[in-house]
DNA sequence: CGCGATCTTGATATGCGTCAACTGCGGTGG
DNA sequence: CCACCGCAGTTGACGCATATCAAGATCGCG
């Protein structure tokens, strides 16, 4: 159902029609000035009202909520082409930070809504960004649930490796933006487990440290079979990887 | 932004302009037969191609993942009023059964969407429900990362007795329509956690089994105080937290 | 009344959290 | 240019909350 954003198809329909429309959301944002955020800079609050919308053009952001007894939990890190402030309540239901230098594009709420309602190629962009952020939050869920320390990080790690190769396949340097507290508030964990973690995919020489804030992919194939995603015959583990990657090519 | 679901004024401005067009959701599906599910059984599964929408009208339903070593991940329960099957992929991402006897209408993808684009009374509607399952999707992670086994049972009492009491003031009776499997599974807990936290929990008088399936509720206050969700008036933090609250109307 | 399913309770194991010390790097100022 | 400082990350020792394994207890249903 509806077409996806990343079906060039909806651009062409747009510009055959010569609609005078918005047909893709980074032209919606194109008239708004680029904002700067240093590094940890925050964005909004959790229960700030929520005036505007943002598209992130460069960088990548936190958002998180914080807890009674102030701990933070990290609900999902966004990165350029995502859009942060989406609600329909009057405040912000959680806090942004740039994790990176970051450039953020903003427009009212109003003025979003506006845009969305007047203009039939952006609305299924938008509900299929709503659904893919879905969809991550219930991985996420199943992550955080059942997930031990060692399968939650090689799951983050094979995200961030996709992300980075943009849906081809893995890079052999995967690149991490964010602290190990990040990551740590990020998976449920601690600190210490992380970094203890981390330590034994070294040793097992899954991954290779290459700086301290990215890893050299070593045994891709490994990694992936550590995810804990199922599909997994055991031990074995190799040529059902395989099978995973051509059923889901996310 | 985007008027809410539940705002009367929807239906209302739709009515006056004497429009032929859906006005609600339930509308939408009202042309389409009730089918009935009996509890346990399923209504699609994972992986099944998504050819439908459905609408609950009756029942509670829970949706769930399967992960490696079999174990269930149930991502959320679904009640009347809810839809399912909402997503932009060719596949179900999660399966759905029926928790007790259950009563759906079905759509095609390809109707709900037409039905959609050419409403733009439903639009909102959509939006709106899709926001609100995002809030409650980054509410469980913050449970599922960080609260205690104690916190997450009495989180889950305390949504159930929200949506039971139509979000008035907590019912006196809270009703469990699911096993204490579907629990544990809902919760990233066992069943033998679940089992003696919630003989904790009468223990300490502050519930009280009447049957095997509802709990009175003998203290909901104390069962507040024990969510988690800050607020608390613990030692220190005493200003901050006093603003907190203002600002969470929640 | 008895059987199976669901739930509870108990004993033990373990993965991760907590607390604490240490390491190494990067920046800053002398 | 080097010495110092501070912070992010690592490592170690230990404890605890929850999982696991194993019996019972209770409920519903034939």
């Amino acid at each position: 159902m509806f077409s996806t954003a990343s079906n060039p198809k909806v651009a062409i329909a747009a510009m055959a029609a010569m609609k005078p429309q918005l047909a893709t959301m980074d032209e919606l944002f194109s008239t708004s000035p680029r904002e700067t955020l240093e590094m940890g800079e925050g964005l909004f609050w959790e229960g700030d009202r929520a005036q505007h919308i943002f598209e992130i053009t460069e960088g990548v952001l936190r958002i998180f909520k914080i807890i009674a007894d102030g701990r933070r939990v990290i609900t999902g890190f966004l990165y350029a082409g995502d859009m942060v402030g989406l609600s329909l309540k009057n405040v912000y239901l959680y806090s942004a930070e740039a994790v990176t230098p970051v450039k953020v594009r903003r427009l009212t709420r109003k003025a979003f809504q506006d845009a969305i309602e007047n203009s039939p190629e952006l609305r299924p962009q938008l509900f299929s960004l709503m659904c893919d952020e879905m969809a991550a939050a219930q991985d996420q869920m199943v992550l955080l649930s059942r997930k031990s320390a060692e399968e939650r990080l090689c799951s983050f790690l094979m995200m961030l490796g996709q992300r980075q190769s943009g849906q081809t396949q893995m890079p052999k340097t995967i690149q991490l933006a964010m602290s190990r507290q990040d990551m740590a508030d990020y998976l449920g964990l601690t600190i210490e487990t992380v970094s203890r973690t981390v330590t034994k995919l070294i040793q097992r020489g899954i991954i290779t440290p290459n700086g301290r804030h990215a890893f050299d992919l070593t045994k891709p194939g490994k990694l992936l079979a550590l995810c804990g995603d199922g599909d997994s015959y055991e031990d074995v583990g190799d040529p059902a990887v395989k099978t995973r990657q051509a059923v889901w090519p996310h």
